[in-house]
DNA sequence: GATTTCAGCAAACAGTTGTTTACTCAACCC
DNA sequence: GGGTTGAGTAAACAACTGTTTGCTGAAATC
């Protein structure tokens, strides 16, 4: 339902990543309540009305880029805990998700300050997609905990504040990481892995109601 | 050096405030990247040239509306302190921690909300104001956090992480309570209350450097 | 090869934006 | 009470906004 014969899809498509990337780039100094549709399209070589032809709204390409953004996401969280057997030590494994993170912003800067910035944003639809994403998100998470010998015996309600714990760090994290250079990264990546230390220390001891 | 006689310079304020609970009001549904001048002016019931009479700019004004929103902050969390010792259980010390939060969010939700949506917004001076008053409030949570008997033998480092992560805790509870009905309340708070708990248990176990 | 489809364009629309200018008139000072 | 200060105004400025209209020309279909 998507294809007709390739060429003229292709073309389109590589329009449509055109305005995404003009958008994310803008969102760089701007929040997206402020974006405007002509300062997209100008940014991407394109008439303003050529915008249509890809989205009806500019909270359309919003919920667009949380989408593309989380699914980035979804990724390297799969990908974190596919590599977690290998690590014995559990600070090990703590410094290795710290690093994984700060890789994840390295490589996706744009995305990850989108989401940072408009979690709480203005703008309602895009807030809301986040929000449905990062639950989705911390329900594979708690899916994930569940599975590790430090949780049996736990209600589902504990660790799913346990998950919701380490999503909201985890955002935070990358957030602070989005604006420090070198000397601040470390700063900020060796008080990470303290405070994942904190808490894995008190699953080790906590009481499951 | 900032009265004359009275009347006038009354005036003044009262415009003033004017202007900064129109600003306050229109946040409410935008990101202040959007704000316009014109906007808050109108809302204000004021001339746009009027503006110029009390702030420079507009990040002028939002930089004035951080202070005034964490101002309020610093008084909560020193009146919260306070009462610490009224509660000799920490459960019930957690409860009331909590309850103070919500207290603070349904009494000042215009600057809460100012300050979750703009920590990370897109405008910078208001965001590193932000920045710099969460800062000294770490502070001031982190002095308190060394006097009680369990950050004993704890470096400095450890306590100051312990801090951080109670003032990101604090604010992103603060966050998530500004769009929740009663019963969503309910869930936030519980949530909350337990990841407390969680922090407190690791604290209680942790061994410092 | 003729016909249809449709991504992108140029132009025009009425509104809105931030800022400056010259002004009014009440509160202040002496 | 006369002169000064300064908070707030109305008008004008060029620049910009989102959206619609009819058009062009290349790719896709038959």
């Amino acid at each position: 339902m998507s294809q007709t014969t390739g060429a003229r899809q292709a073309q389109k498509q590589q329009s449509r990543r055109a305005l995404l990337d003009a958008a994310l780039q803008l969102l760089e100094h701007q929040s997206f309540s402020s974006l405007g549709m002509r300062e997209v399209t100008r940014e991407a070589g394109m008439s303003p009305a050529g915008f249509y032809r890809h989205f009806r709204d500019l909270n359309d390409l919003g919920v667009c880029l949380v989408e593309e953004a989380l699914a980035s996401l979804h990724l390297m969280i799969g990908a974190a805990f596919a590599e977690q057997e290998e690590h014995s030590e559990p600070d090990e494994l703590i410094a290795h998700a710290v690093q994984v993170i700060a890789d994840h912003v390295q490589a996706h800067r744009a995305h990850v300050r989108f989401i940072a910035r408009e979690r709480f944003g203005g703008v309602r639809p895009v807030r809301e997609a986040i929000a449905a994403e990062l639950e989705r998100f911390t329900d594979e998470v708690a899916r994930a905990l569940a599975l590790q010998p430090v949780s049996a015996g736990w209600s589902t309600e504990d660790v799913r504040m346990v998950a919701e714990l380490y999503v909201d760090h985890m955002v935070l994290t990358a957030a602070a990481l989005l604006e420090a250079d070198a000397q601040e990264e470390q700063r900020i990546t060796a008080t990470a892995r303290r405070q994942l230390r904190l808490i894995s220390v008190g699953r080790r001891h906590w009481i499951s109601d």
